[in-house]
DNA sequence: GCTATTTGACCTTA
DNA sequence: TAAGGTCAAATAGC
């Protein structure tokens, strides 16, 4: 490992004090979403904001568990540690709200011209995640493209807010496997959500969106436990998610099959807060999938990262 | 028939 | 002019 981290500071202690950071960071981001919730006149931006943090904490603590000791773990800190300040939540508030371009009339391919923005001139706030599996913010995208990537072995994929047409939400976000072994994805967001996902629960979503992973809910509820698929309606949008995927890897290789998973596969995380210690949660947290589920987990995974390699 | 995805073409920027 | 981002017609799936 080459670098920014001295190659003694990767050591286990290290990575457990930044797997802590997280764990603690997200727990606190938890509490104060949980008061911006309970306070009906808050600009709902806050609670947007804050669960993006939120979602960036436990995906930054799962980058971290997920890279064994001695593979490029430092990079992915690294790659944390430049992000966070992007995510500092005083600056996320004023970033600009663009208004959106695009006319009531179709315009044809000759009037492109008119609402085309081009990302690198826009003042949209941008991020980016490194995470070993794919994940789900929780939000409902569409697949708009796919390119080819200049000295990049996989193409990048790119996604647009579901509501952009209904309600003007400009966020935008691509996906782009920068890794096989261990297995890497960077996920770049672009502008903030300015819709109202009607699907959308207050609960945080934390899923794993690779074709046949099972879907992760953090619930602010200890009590919360049980599988609610049934009595959560929002579920269906993480379907919509789950399909966008698996039938984009399947268009590109029919030799591969995948398995599907039905939204029972859902299982809810326990409150994190109860834990004593950071690694005990992520003791029981692992716990929580059963065999069939981990083993479904894997499978998904392997299976995909065959069809990108 | 509706909705989402694919993919070639188009557009902007460096 | 090359590269990257987006559009929109064609296509597929439900």
């Amino acid at each position: 490992m080459e670098g920014f981290w001295p190659e003694n500071l990767v050591s286990t202690n290290f990575i457990q004090k930044k797997v802590n950071d997280e764990l603690v960071a997200g727990q606190e981001l938890a509490k104060q979403l949980r008061n911006v919730l309970a306070k009906s006149d808050d600009d709902p931006r806050s609670a947007e904001d804050l669960m993006m943090q939120i979602v960036k904490s436990f995906s930054n603590t799962l980058s971290i568990l997920n890279f064994e000791e001695g593979h490029d773990v430092a990079s992915v800190i690294s790659q944390i540690q430049t992000d966070l300040p992007c995510l500092d939540a005083r600056k996320m508030k004023d970033h600009s709200r663009e208004s959106f371009r695009r006319s009531t009339t179709t315009p044809t391919k000759k009037d492109r011209r008119a609402f085309y923005d081009r990302r690198r001139t826009s003042s949209l706030r941008t991020w980016n995640i490194d995470t070993p599996t794919l994940i789900n913010d929780g939000q409902t995208w569409r697949k708009y493209g796919q390119k080819v990537i200049l000295n990049a072995k996989y193409p990048r994929h790119y996604f647009r807010c579901t509501y952009k047409y209904d309600q003007g939400c400009k966020a935008t976000k691509q996906i782009q496997r920068i890794q096989v072994n261990p297995p890497l994805y960077r996920t770049t967001y672009f502008g903030n959500h300015t819709c109202r996902n009607l699907h959308q629960d207050p609960e945080l979503i934390l899923d794993c969106t690779s074709p046949s992973d099972t879907s992760i809910f953090i619930s602010f509820d200890s009590t919360n436990l049980i599988n609610k698929q049934d009595h959560v309606p929002f579920l269906s949008s993480l379907s919509s998610i789950k399909q966008e995927i698996k039938e984009d890897i399947i268009t590109c290789d029919a030799n591969h099959s995948f398995q599907t998973f039905s939204s029972s596969d859902n299982f809810m995380f326990p409150d994190l807060a109860a834990f004593p210690s950071p690694a005990e949660a992520m003791a029981v947290l692992s716990s929580t999938l059963d065999q069939s589920d981990y083993g479904d987990a894997m499978y998904g995974m392997t299976e995909y990262d065959n069809f990108l390699s």
